[in-house]
DNA sequence: TTGTTCATTGCAAAGGTTTTTCTAAGGCTC
DNA sequence: GAGCCTTAGAAAAACCTTTGCAATGAACAA
């Protein structure tokens, strides 16, 4: 290890900079620049002083300053992510973790960073500008409300952008999404499949459009099928936590009760297991149980939840793959904007051919 | 909103910089810079040029170039956080989950970003320079390996650190954890309390700090009750997902079998708990389980799992807040190093007094 | 000897922002 | 009316890296 004289303090002091290598090589800073990195320039270094620069370089253990190499090239390796905010929590469900893991996976492979924003941008598109300074190559965002015009907004400033679980609604920019139908489809079919006749919808919210796209599904399905549409097929739960959820009561022990429930997705369907449960309904013997999204709880249940598998963590993983292809590369060449992933039947528990009587109701 | 004659393709050609705005507003960039941002300059603007500076900029939607701030300031605004990967997955655990939503949390009201690098660091300190690059102000790092020397190697490096679950091996590191001791004899006094006499450890991994701590705990609170050692206390689970755990199967349906078990965490709580379902062992009925963390899983097993709450998300929103104050505060004024929160129990279903007699051993 | 080629390396500019220093001008006091 | 203070704003330096270009010098061919 190359020492100077009075350089012990370097260490705690300031920073090792490509001229404190140049100075302490007898060179020039641009000869330092081109040593330690591949040199794309025309400048062209002896092999004497190359050994003499690596040598020092390796003595003070240089990192190059981020800041000015992304100043000067125009490119951090960073991405950035952008989450709904729920609240004070910015990954505030299994969904957003196991796609976030995926996202920082992808990321890592490409020798890419990752930018956690911080702000709260479901207000308005004036907040998207605050996401193009440069200190990110892209940006995916995650789920975006679809009455906010942040993505119109992010790639309107020239920002590359890509998009998790959200429909395009700009040009050219990824979109990593599974097909929604086709989840339900076979959610459905399954139900069908062992027996299930009378088989019921449980979400919420439609400003969305997974559910929306969900629960149009599930309504095709059921004139496909010629199945009568029942009143109480959809309910829009505000499932309070274990608690009096009124309709959701109704359905489960009213007269002419499902057999089956399909969950907009596996929180609810938790919910539902645990109102079942607490009001002596038994999962599967009185009730079949579909959730959707096979998030980390699914497994863990009791019974264990039969599901529908999104891929969760490769849509993160391709979403993050996709962006920096696109950034790479600065022409469009092979590019496809809209990346549909198929959903799996995941069989678990909670599902199982619904008796042939109604049983007669636990009394609570 | 001021349009210049021939700027239509500004928006998604160049982004607006200083200059920009200056020459619009025919002025220098210093005074740009100085009325756009809380001007700390003795360059003083007349409120005619301010004002002027002002509706050109607002139309011109401009964010400052994070790069060039960050070099000339030698700030970013940004905070670092270093995991344990486990394989490909950075955020592997529900753990890892609640501390990082915290520190984001924590971060966004101090009004800093996160970054996840996505660099493996576990292997030595020669790496801890690779995050000495300019990018963050400070670093997070969570439950650190201890054979690991990255931690001192990052405070050699000059850099600020803060610790989430981790001894404090070097000064003047702040570290947020808990009083393991404490929880540990939270939860077996309440197993005590409720009549249980034999209690069995379970646990794996010596390795890191946390697990020591707890079993040294445990033994000392066995000591201290005058119980006997047992000689299956501890077993050293490598819990394989419902399968053939030889060890576990023996502590449950031994002769001598114990009444309660206090594991390690609550992912090992829940393998007790599926194992248990699996051989027949009723819960709480002949076998009271005990977890650590309270990690989301906790609330929804079944029954749903007693068990010692970490408090994790505040654990990471107070790790970011110290983290921010030293690094904006130059000196360690009232700086305290180490600060242990309480744990608390959290009594659910899994726990019960004993049954006075051992009930028959179901047949397998 | 003179002109040409080639390798080596330093100069300088650029990237965008912040801050210190400095100038110019206007207004005040005596 | 001269000296001085205040104000407004510009020039320039600095932060650190990257890279096009020029300069230097040596070897080599004519």
């Amino acid at each position: 290890m190359w020492r100077g004289s009075h350089n012990q303090v370097m260490s705690l002091g300031k920073r090792t900079t490509l001229s404190d290598i140049a100075e302490r090589a007898q060179t020039s800073t641009m000869a330092v620049s081109v040593v330690l990195n591949g040199a794309r320039s025309n400048t062209r270094v002896s092999d004497a002083t190359r050994q003499r620069i690596l040598q020092v370089a390796a003595g003070l253990n240089y990192t190059p300053n981020a800041m000015a190499r992304g100043l000067k090239r125009q490119r951090t390796n960073t991405l950035g992510v952008l989450f709904n905010w729920a609240g004070s929590h910015a990954i505030h469900n299994l969904y957003s973790v196991a796609v976030l893991d995926g996202i920082v996976a992808g990321a890592a492979t490409a020798g890419y960073h990752i930018l956690l924003y911080t702000q709260k941008w479901h207000t308005a598109a004036a907040s998207a500008s605050a996401f193009s300074d440069q200190r990110t190559d892209g940006v995916v965002v995650v789920a975006p409300n679809e009455q906010s015009d942040v993505v119109p907004g992010l790639t309107g400033l020239g920002l590359k952008v890509a998009l998790v679980s959200s429909v395009t609604p700009t040009e050219g920019v990824p979109c990593l999404t599974i097909d929604n139908r086709e989840g339900v489809r076979l959610a459905l079919d399954h139900l069908w499949d062992i027996g299930h006749r009378r088989i019921a919808y449980i979400g919420h919210g439609w400003s969305r459009h997974s559910p929306r796209e969900r629960y149009d599904a599930y309504r095709e399905w059921i004139d496909e099928r010629g199945l009568p549409h029942r009143s109480d097929e959809a309910i829009l739960a505000d499932l309070t936590p274990d608690g009096e959820d009124a309709p959701l009561h109704d359905l489960l022990t009213g007269e002419d009760r499902p057999t089956a429930v399909f969950a907009f997705n596996d929180d609810i369907a938790v919910k539902v297991l645990e109102h079942a449960r607490s009001r002596g309904v038994s999962v599967p013997g009185d009730l079949s149980v579909v959730g959707f999204d096979d998030v980390l709880v699914a497994s863990l249940t009791v019974p264990k939840l039969t599901t529908i598998r999104q891929p969760l963590f490769e849509m993160g993983r391709q979403a993050a793959k996709r962006l920096v292809a696109r950034i790479e590369k600065s022409d469009t060449d092979d590019f496809i904007a809209r990346h549909v992933l198929a959903p799996e039947l995941v069989v678990r528990e909670s599902t199982a051919p619904p008796r042939h009587e109604p049983s007669p109701l636990p009394t609570p």
